[in-house]
RNA sequence: GUGGGCGUAGCUCAGUUGGUUAGAGCACCGGAUUGUGAUUCCGGGGGUCGCGGGUUCAAAUCCCGUCGCCCACCCCA
């Protein structure tokens, strides 16, 4: 039991500092790629209403819902972040210029089995867009997943952005039997998520089958596992009906990610619906190309969300993007650096007579701006120019009763290995 | 949840049909003459062999249970 104790629960992780440089790594480029785009950071609270969750989501989530009881509240840990955005979109609808572009980098919570790539603790990047009903935020999204799998090293062709609509699959239904139970489109999207696991007839069967919750005829859930096998976008326009505008909406999605330069990497799969019951048009996925590993991102756009919660009509677009996934991937394309404790100068006292000299040579250091590790207690040169090596540091400086006589530090250049006297109140200039 | 594999030093692992004080590499610490980095050489510390029980004169090794990790399936997204 005591030893038990000694480990993180399941699921979750500790960051010693290699894993967390390298998440503060990732997380920097999830940043610096929002910035890039324009988009301002914000943040919601760790715990929600438990509420806030469990209404739209089905009992399955509930499930898995880190979730308690305090003092007559029903709380939980979030999830995703769209939720948490949703309220604090509606709460301040009227104040807000739109369209908002927001970015968050947070930590959720899955109570969930685990797999490789999947853990019930994670941190995900999440970008959104409210207040934009065109698919120009859809490409702006997916062009910074691109933009963020660029800047992590990875190779074009590493990944494939998969891109369907499920508006255009309600389109198709529309005139059959959506007409009068327009309700039905939810569980057949559930239904056909599971094409890849249980395969086509298994997905027609559940479509048939009259005690479920879709119950199409035979020749409906026909069309529908049709549609779901196309590949092509042109295949896609001849089952559309009439002047689609879910087909038209992807068609100039396509034609603005090229434009993005990225057309080469998004594909049209009819078969992605995604899980989450909120969204409601354009879906997408990112998988890695070798098919080794779960989807590293997933989006989409959910027009209805913030009505559902209580709010007016937004249109919104977003994506979440794990740090599990990509991190298994960058591990597996070698692109994760080893990152090295910064430190830029080290300053070494030979007794603790030169301390207070050497302290204030790394004051000044510090504050012209560099990262100065001054050695805590004697020791030795041998060890403390070992650290400094280790650690990459541009200089040492040394301070014995000698230098201290001159007014001076020797100052290594860890690099070059050349030493040069340095006036001690010239540090830092 | 089901099935399989694996738990030995900080890390990666070896350890014979059960047999004396359980090993290697890497890492760490010290030394190779006073205050100079790498390599090399020498030396050192560190293990309740995941945990608990059982069999046995004797268990890292065999058996049972348990916990943890990995893989596959199931489930889910």
């Amino acid at each position: 039991m005591s030893q038990s104790k000694l480990q993180p629960p399941r699921g979750t992780r500790d960051f010693y500092p290699d894993e967390y440089r390298q998440r503060e790594w990732l997380f920097d480029h999830f940043r610096s790629v929002a910035h890039q785009f324009a988009f301002e950071e914000v943040d919601a609270p760790t715990v929600e209403h438990a509420e806030l969750f469990t209404r739209k989501a089905g009992e399955e989530i509930v499930d898995q819902l880190y979730h308690f009881e305090l003092h007559d509240r029903h709380l939980a840990l979030r999830p995703e972040m769209t939720p948490s955005i949703a309220r604090m979109v509606i709460a301040r609808a009227g104040a807000l210029r739109m369209p908002l572009r927001w970015f968050t980098v947070t930590q959720n919570w899955r109570y969930e089995r685990m797999t490789r790539g999947r853990k019930r603790e994670h941190y995900q990047w999440n970008m959104d867009i409210w207040g934009e009903p065109s698919v120009s935020a859809e490409a702006e999204l997916i062009a910074a997943i691109f933009a963020l799998l660029d800047a992590v090293g990875l190779e074009r062709g590493d990944v494939k952005l998969r891109i369907n609509s499920r508006a255009l699959l309600e389109e198709s239904l529309r005139e059959g039997v959506l007409r009068d139970r327009p309700e039905a489109f939810a569980p057949l999207c559930v239904a056909i998520d599971k094409l890849d696991k249980i395969g086509a007839d298994a997905v027609t069967r559940q479509l048939i089958d009259t005690d479920g919750a879709v119950h199409l005829d035979e020749a409906a859930a026909r069309f529908v596992v049709a549609m779901l096998e196309l590949k092509d976008l042109g295949e896609a326009a001849r089952l559309a009906p009439a002047g689609s505008q879910a087909l038209a909406d992807l068609e100039r999605l396509f034609q603005l990610l090229d434009a993005y330069g990225v057309a080469d990497q998004v594909v049209f799969d009819a078969s992605v619906v995604r899980g989450l019951a909120y969204y409601t048009g354009i879906v997408f996925e990112a998988f890695d190309t070798g098919g080794e590993l779960r989807a590293l991102c997933g989006g989409g756009r959910y027009d209805q969300l913030a009505e559902t919660l209580g709010g007016k009509p937004v249109p919104a677009v977003g994506f979440g993007f794990g740090d599990v996934v990509i991190g298994e991937l960058l591990k597996d394309k070698k692109k994760l650096p080893l990152l090295m404790r910064p430190v830029d100068d080290m300053v070494f006292a030979f007794g603790e007579g030169e301390r207070p000299a050497a302290i204030r040579v790394a004051r000044r250091l510090r504050e012209a701006g560099r990262r100065v590790e001054l050695t805590l207690s004697g020791g030795k040169l041998k060890r403390a120019l070992a650290d400094a090596d280790r650690v990459g540091a541009a200089r040492i400086w040394l301070l014995g009763p000698d230098e201290i006589e001159r007014g001076v530090a020797r100052v290594k250049d860890l690099a070059s290995g050349r030493e040069s006297d340095e006036k001690l109140e010239d540090a830092g200039s």
